[in-house]
DNA sequence: AAAATAGTGTCTCTGAGACATTATTGA
DNA sequence: TCAATAATGTCTCAGAGACACTATTTT
């Protein structure tokens, strides 16, 4: 058959995560050029019989260790602009959103020099490798979005978790404030968004909160949909 | 540097038009292997110093003459599981979503034995060569999806139209029907949505209708959105 | 008891859906 | 005049937003 371009294709993470009721995004500083010392978002070459999918979530376990069943994963976008890398070879890369739970604090991985979670406003201000300001920026757009229309925001929560919880999720993730009454009933008020564990959080003031889990066949849309203020 | 696994990176288009009141899509029988004499969404390998986007425009322009200005391309996602093409080398295919007004009859090109509009119903129902069935899904459910929260449903008239021939796109797309004075509420309601030109369609029977054009600054976002019945 | 937090109820207003009425054209 | 189509108005109901009230816990 004919000659074809050759490509070098690689993937790129947004990891994000609330921690202490901030949304974070996982950043490795490179080791090696090009960029070396510069912030970038995990990642790197996928391997030749290897699924886009699964470089993603090997990328993310040799920064953080997360088994498949943490964090949520989704395709964001590909990135493929001539010049975007500045070797030689063209590099496409393929993004990802990872949403998980308060994961782990990360272990540097065999590429970078250094590995740490960094709020997102941050992250922004930062200069970082190639164009993963660009990256970075959809991939926040793309999670604000989803918690619109999708019950996504629960990939952000623990396994059990009370409304609170959830609340703060989408405080956090779109920055404003939601009524507790009105973000109530209509969590409880949308069919498979979350179930009732008929269990009590402990260990916090006031009244205990039930405690919720999300509903089975995750990745419902809401109909309508819960908009932002 | 380190050597990195070289791929093959196609794009692939699922280049989306009404005609005749039903919604159509672009596919070439494949003229060479694998796949010979196949169906299958328009597509190539892209150049070495050329953008993903603008090799999606011009696999687009070697089967069908078509300027920039009459479609609207947005990038839908990238397949690359090992072994979707039969070839030995891997090959990454980054899908484009193409939308246009009654686009132009396509014209064989270099690849391509033939090339015609498909009504998507029919396309959905013949072998497609690779994963196309899944990519064509995959635009079929964005474009539905889109035109519920963004004004994208100008994408697929002329540069003037009436209300009803935004309202048939919207039927036509999601194969249902919506109330005619409902429609017109909504979409006039919406600041960024269309403009009246001031001007009245001509040859049809009954009052003229008034002509309207897309806003510019295309690609509003619908607060709230317009739902599908 | 007081503070803190959870859970529930109520009022209002916007907007969607159903459908009726009026307006303007060609046959 | 009639048929066809466009444009506009009205009624009702669901749901969002604002906010009040009750319930249950810790300090």
């Amino acid at each position: 058959m004919a000659a074809y371009p050759a490509f070098a294709v690689t993937v790129d993470v947004v990891a994000l995560t609330i921690r202490d009721e901030v949304l974070h995004v996982l950043l490795v500083r490179r080791g090696g050029e090009p960029f070396a010392g510069r912030w970038a978002l995990p990642g790197g070459f996928t391997r030749v019989e290897e699924d886009l999918e699964d470089a993603a979530h090997r990328e993310l376990a040799e920064e953080c260790r997360v088994t498949r069943d943490d964090l949520r994963l989704e395709q964001l976008r590909t990135y493929g602009a001539p010049g975007r890398d500045p070797r030689p070879e063209r590099v496409v890369s393929v993004a990802w959103l990872a949403l998980g739970a308060h994961l782990p604090e990360p272990t540097a991985g065999t590429d970078a020099a250094e590995a740490r979670w960094w709020p997102v406003e941050e992250a922004l201000a930062m200069p970082l490798a190639f164009d993963h300001h660009q990256i970075l920026t959809d991939g926040l757009e793309r999670a604000r979005a989803k918690l619109e229309y999708t019950t996504l925001a629960t990939s952000f929560c623990p396994r059990e978790f009370t409304l609170r919880d959830l609340r703060h999720v989408y405080e956090t993730v779109w920055g404003s404030t939601l009524d507790r009454s009105n973000f109530q009933r209509k969590v409880l008020g949308t069919e498979g968004f979350v179930e009732d564990t008929g269990r009590y959080a402990e260990g916090r003031r006031g009244r205990p909160a039930r405690l919720y889990r999300a509903a089975a066949g995750e990745g419902t849309v809401l109909h309508p949909p819960l908009l932002r203020g």
